[in-house]
DNA sequence: CAGTCATGTGACTAGTCAGTCACATCACCA
DNA sequence: TGGTGATGTGACTGACTAGTCACATGACTG
């Protein structure tokens, strides 16, 4: 928990060193993002840094709150389906927001993505339970999916869990490719190429496949 | 390339160093692979490995060609069916073996799991190259998949290619929790887990899912 | 005004690192 | 034996790191 001190400070400085810490640590790992760059670019001395955290791993973990609440935040929007209507059509729609939020927030996700598959020094330190937790989320997804009739009632629920989730994850760098987005026009802010109906028509698609699988239909 | 001074020293002493520096490089990421470490376990003089390799980076790319190569050799073996056969019997099989050999080799598995999917100085550098050799591969798969009348032929190869890369690479750490191997054990070489009838359960259980996906089969 | 307390500061410690270089050692050959 | 070229050496450079601390500044209070 960062100190008293930070959360004291004028609400623009504040922001300013988060957005500096957001910066280095989505551009270098947890060894690599260096806080004498930080307060070198912040303009703030050393000490002063102390003073708003215990130790760089408090501000890590900080970030990594804060990066967790901001995507809790932008799933609960009004436009959220629901899955009782229809456990395809809500997984496309939670597929179409988390790329929208690796758009919209690319620094958060590169963190986030950091901590669930890179390696620091705290990997297996509550960061595993993030990735447990998601789990956990797809896990009770497709419990409810069985209990709807839609989904298979034989599969090993763990097993298509992990599928599932591995897709999910996998799939922003699919739409990156795919799209032929240019990754530094992203990096400074131009999501035009995001409205592009391609979206839709890619999160459909997955969804297909993962509803009824590769095999060619008998017939 | 290293320099032909690393190629003359006694099988003995390159083995060796490679030994020393594949577990740096698995237990680090390149910026934190310290070669001063390296050096010291060796016991050899910092300017001996300079007379070895041009830089650490050279080292780096050193190792991933073995990783690679090692791969390709596991893969080789006798035992490998026939993609003709059945396409979704050969995905099985290769995804069996990409868990054994991950067993088998669980450092140089790491590397290769660190240069796909972490963020070093090189990520773009010929190492997004290995990650598009693999997709490639999966989409040819695929495609003969389907002129074997086995795969949806209406399917977005592309899209397919991706998810299958996905869940494959998903796989091994699906595995690992689900048989609750100890990861300690492992590094230490004791595979004796792995003989477990569940092994080839669940990757059945992972490909029925790819060949018919998560549906309930209609009836 | 003096006192007190939160906040700000940057030189400093003790450690790390990749890479260099003048020198030493060794093997081999004339 | 002396010479030559490959190989080995480790102290050294310059640069970096996280974290500390004695001190300075500022604001607010009695």
């Amino acid at each position: 928990m960062p100190k008293p001190t930070f959360f004291n400070l004028a609400e623009e400085k504040r922001k300013a060193i988060l957005e500096i810490a957001i910066k280095e640590f989505a551009e270098n790992d947890y060894q690599s993002a260096s806080i004498s760059r930080m307060v070198a670019r912040l303009g703030i001395a050393k000490g002063s840094f102390y003073q708003y955290f215990e130790d760089k791993r408090d501000l890590y973990f900080h970030l990594l709150d804060l990066v967790m609440q901001e995507r809790l935040a932008f799933m609960q929007q009004p436009s959220t389906p629901d899955l009782h209507e229809g456990f395809f059509q809500y997984a496309q729609w939670l597929l179409e927001m988390g790329l929208r939020y690796d758009f919209a927030h690319p620094r958060l996700g590169q963190i986030l993505y950091r901590a669930l598959f890179g390696s620091g020094p705290f990997h297996d330190e509550s960061l595993g339970q993030i990735k447990t937790s998601l789990l956990a989320y797809q896990r009770q997804m497709l419990a409810l999916g069985v209990s709807l009739g839609e989904i298979d009632p034989t599969l090993d629920l763990e097993v298509a869990a992990h599928l599932l989730n591995a897709i999910m994850t996998d799939f922003s760098g699919l739409i990156v490719t795919r799209l032929q987005l240019d990754t530094e026009r992203l990096k400074q802010g131009d999501y035009s190429q995001l409205d592009s109906p391609k979206l839709r028509e890619l999160s459909a698609e997955v969804i297909k496949i993962v509803q009824y699988g590769l095999a060619k239909r008998s017939g």
